[in-house]
DNA sequence: TATTGTTATACTCTATAACTATA
DNA sequence: TATAGTTATAGAGTATAACAATA
């Protein structure tokens, strides 16, 4: 029989081991070091940029609003970190034809393979994390993070 | 049938949508949201000094070197938000009787309240999250959070 | 000499405010 | 007048360096 700890009881219900394991992942040193590790092997890009550049290759070419909108960041931030992006040859700026006020956001093709060569190693740790799970296992596990995302979230 | 975007692809396998949906809830912007929420109720607590306060209940009365450790912060960090959480009465120091170099950091009684507090807040926000979801599906999803979780993480 | 806790300092990240150009 | 982008400034958060006390 395990002994109780007076000061903190033992983590025995599943929605607690999810809070438990869940804030282990947020913790900002943890998600910094993910981050880090990502885009260590990668040139021009780092843990803070790699929102940024993820999120351009996600939504495709757009303006600076459009962009911060979608990764959380402030019009600001996200100017700036485009413009490292963009010295680091990741990042091409180009006119709005439609609106002269905005510029276009997209990636190089330097960017692209940037951004293909970060989701492979992403997917590659995923993977490995998940190899010991089944198929179905693989798509509840999908479904329910998705479902926590959308809970979470505010969009 | 879906038109693929040339310049990103749709999302499919497990993998990916794994991979999309840990990205969102990784974005610094709602890591932020999500820890606000949780601690604006709770008096004394912020999104920074939250992390100390639950590795505190988490680990018991312990050093502030040891819970720098546990919460993977700086040393220098810990102790301050520790002194922080201190003037708000939900921590408390006293001398270490074994080495009178070290203080021991301690929840108050109002501490423990207030973990108690930020936990059901989390524990509420998970269940919402997953009232649709199986008994089964929980717990699947349980064991593959903390599978990700030990494959993520350095300690 | 090494380690604990703490404070002082510097640096990074992010947000607020201000400026320019265009709608 | 409002909005897009950008730059300048200021505010948090965090880490590095330095200190006193003890091992």
């Amino acid at each position: 029989m395990r002994v109780l700890c007076t000061y903190d009881r033992v983590v025995t219900t599943p929605t607690e081991r999810i809070a438990v394991a869940f804030g282990a992942l947020l913790l900002r040193g943890n998600r910094a070091h993910l981050y880090d590790r990502l885009t260590a092997d990668v040139d021009g890009v780092d843990s803070t940029t790699y929102p940024v550049l993820s999120g351009l290759a996600r939504t495709g070419p757009t303006t600076a609003s459009r962009l911060a909108d979608l990764v959380g960041l402030d019009r600001t931030v996200t100017t700036r970190y485009a413009s490292r992006l963009e010295k680091a040859g990741l990042v091409a700026r180009a006119a709005d034809a439609d609106d002269r006020r905005a510029t276009r956001l997209s990636l190089t093709d330097e960017g692209r393979r940037a951004v293909a060569a970060l989701r492979a190693g992403l997917e590659a740790i995923l993977a490995e994390a998940l190899e010991t799970s089944s198929p179905e296992e693989v798509e509840v596990f999908a479904r329910m993070l998705e479902r926590l995302r959308d809970a979470l979230l505010p969009g």
